[in-house]
RNA sequence: GGUGGGUUCGUAUAACGGCUAGUACUCAAGAUUUUCAUUCUUGCAAUAGGAGUUCGAUUCUCCUACCCACUACCA
């Protein structure tokens, strides 16, 4: 009998989830929905000192704006879930919320002897980690060195029970083997062995806090939230082996393991970071981040993009469908995602493409909605007009954005006249061979200003029928509509703003 | 330093061990257009290096180089 599929995203709620941290969930969220299982969120708090206010709510409100919507561990109102219920029976999800339920299984672990109580103080241990650097070399609290140092295997055990009664500060250490190699399998990667002798023993709970480490936590959640597959960053595969290794001592099934791929930033070396964006101009947040101190970082929503385009962006970067499709909804991702296909090096996160994701949603959406959207942007700039209007000259200027932001820079000229204008474009179009045109057409124009509307006056022909030069007094024209000389066609613009509208322009620049 | 992972055009990627190494983004050129943009066409551009296995290697093995991650009482 197969278990049904549960999988689960657990940040850390440290600051703000980045596009790779979002990619990390999006994959979980589509393996899940793939085959018909649970996607759960796990917030993995057990740092007390790295805790930054807002960024629980931040993780799922990001993940929300990306239609990725958790079937447990988040209510319908965005919280994480506290309280038992049938559709969230492991509540509650925040790791601090649930302190009391690691310590019986740290405890059973050194009843095991697969671990031990270790009293050595952090001074002590950065004072091993300064004599080891000054000889050259590396601590390591290990088989090697776990012999000479405070802990339950060295102390006498009357010496033992004194400590763990009396002082507060000792922690719980995994006793990691010396003469073992762990073969492990990666859905991703493949068959992966690593030496134990190399690994380190690792803290598992620590009493002065009363938490565990993120290792325990992690497997014991693991294994409570029945999670099948394990999807997480690959910064994670260096403590695979411990984690086999921790199945292994608790004697429970493990789950199948996929490590993805980081996320590297456009140019140079290393892994997308903060202040790439900052610097190189483009997001890696997926929304606006306040930080406690002020700090802002931009995010993808408020630069315009389409959570549909973002999605679809990242989920490329690092898989692929086999076939050339490259526009996916999430209801087609989640139908051909694999993570066989999931590539094994990083990726080079490329803004460019972003923006072209962009695009091509954006051309995608009905003149209705993209006007709509129009119509807040036009607020905020202090214009109105009605929707019908909007709907036309998104349909005009569709082609020449990559945000709808871009409709009000393409084109402001649809909706107030021009209040100067580029003044080589002046010199070159407003000539003494264009400027008596320019006057007739004014005049022109008015006189088809009135009675129908539905019309639009054919300029082209009319200046071709004067037998004057088009290039010329079309870009004349064109100046005195929209300030420069270039922008939409001239008949577009006219059949939008109206011959009246339109003269009255003409005459402007004349005088000016 | 140690351990692990990785390496196909600038970027993202495709290629049962088998066509001239394909596609998209970017860039360049041309066509169209009254301008700009769009659109269309064309082009530039890659298997990190070296051995080995094989009739044949981008693909499998080994070595080297480079890149990345981890090496905390952080996740």
């Amino acid at each position: 009998m197969t278990r049904r599929t549960r999988v689960r995203f657990a940040p850390s709620p440290t600051g703000p989830l980045h596009m790779g941290g979002v990619r990390t969930a999006l994959y979980n969220y589509l393996y899940a929905k793939q085959k018909g299982g649970d996607f759960i969120i796990r917030i993995e708090d057990t740092d007390s000192h790295r805790f930054v206010p807002g960024a629980e709510q931040y993780i799922i409100e990001a993940l929300r704006w990306c239609g990725i919507i958790p079937d447990e561990g988040v209510d319908a109102e965005g919280h994480v879930v506290e309280e038992a219920s049938e559709r969230h029976p492991h509540a509650p999800y925040r790791q601090s919320q649930r302190r009391g339920i690691y310590r019986k299984y740290a405890e059973q672990l050194v009843q095991g002897g697969f671990a031990y109580y270790a009293f050595d103080s952090s001074e002590s241990l950065d004072a091993e980690r300064k004599a080891a650097e000054a000889k050259g070399q590396t601590f390591i609290y290990n088989w090697q060195t776990r012999g000479r140092l405070r802990n339950s295997l060295t102390l006498p055990v009357e010496e033992v029970a004194r400590l763990l009664e009396e002082t507060t500060d000792w922690t719980v250490r995994f006793k990691m083997p010396e003469g073992r190699v762990v073969e492990m399998d990666d859905i991703i990667r493949g068959h992966i062995s690593v030496d134990t002798a190399t690994l380190d023993d690792k803290v598992l709970w620590k009493r002065a806090d009363e938490l565990p480490t993120y290792h325990l936590a992690n497997i014991v959640d693991d294994h409570l939230m029945e999670i099948t597959e394990v999807i997480r960053g690959e910064e994670w595969l260096p403590s695979l082996p411990l984690h086999y290794l921790l199945y292994e001592a608790f004697g429970w099934e493990r789950p199948a393991f996929a490590h993805l791929p980081l996320l590297l930033k456009p140019v140079g070396n290393g892994k997308l970071s903060k202040r790439d964006g900052d610097k190189m101009g483009f997001p890696v947040f997926p929304l606006r981040w306040v930080s406690p101190e002020g700090e802002t970082s931009r995010g993808y929503r408020e630069d315009g993009y389409f959570p549909e385009a973002f999605v679809n962006m990242l989920a490329l970067l690092g898989w692929n469908p086999g076939t050339e499709q490259e526009i996916f909804s999430m209801a087609e991702l989640i139908e051909a995602f694999s993570l066989e296909k999931v590539g094994k090096s990083g990726a080079k996160f490329n803004p460019e493409k972003a923006k072209w994701f962009n695009r091509e949603y954006l051309r995608m959406k009905s003149d209705a909605e993209l006007a709509g959207l129009y119509s807040e942007v036009l607020a905020a700039h202090g214009v109105s007009a009605p929707p019908e209007y909007v709907e036309k000259v998104v349909g005009v200027i569709k082609d020449r954005a990559t945000f709808v932001e871009d409709f009000w820079t393409a084109a402001p000229y649809l909706f107030v006249a021009p209040s100067g204008f580029v003044e080589k474009d002046v010199a070159k179009f407003l000539t003494p061979e264009t400027t008596p045109c320019l006057t007739e057409v004014a005049d022109w124009l008015n006189s088809h200003s009135g009675p129908h509307p539905e019309s639009t006056p054919d300029i082209e022909s009319h200046v071709r029928d004067n037998g004057w030069p088009m290039g010329k007094v079309m870009n004349a024209i064109r100046l005195a509509l929209t300030g420069s000389a270039s922008g939409l066609g001239i008949h577009e613009i006219l059949s939008l703003i109206g011959p009246a509208e339109a003269s009255r322009r003409i005459s402007y620049l004349l005088n000016h």
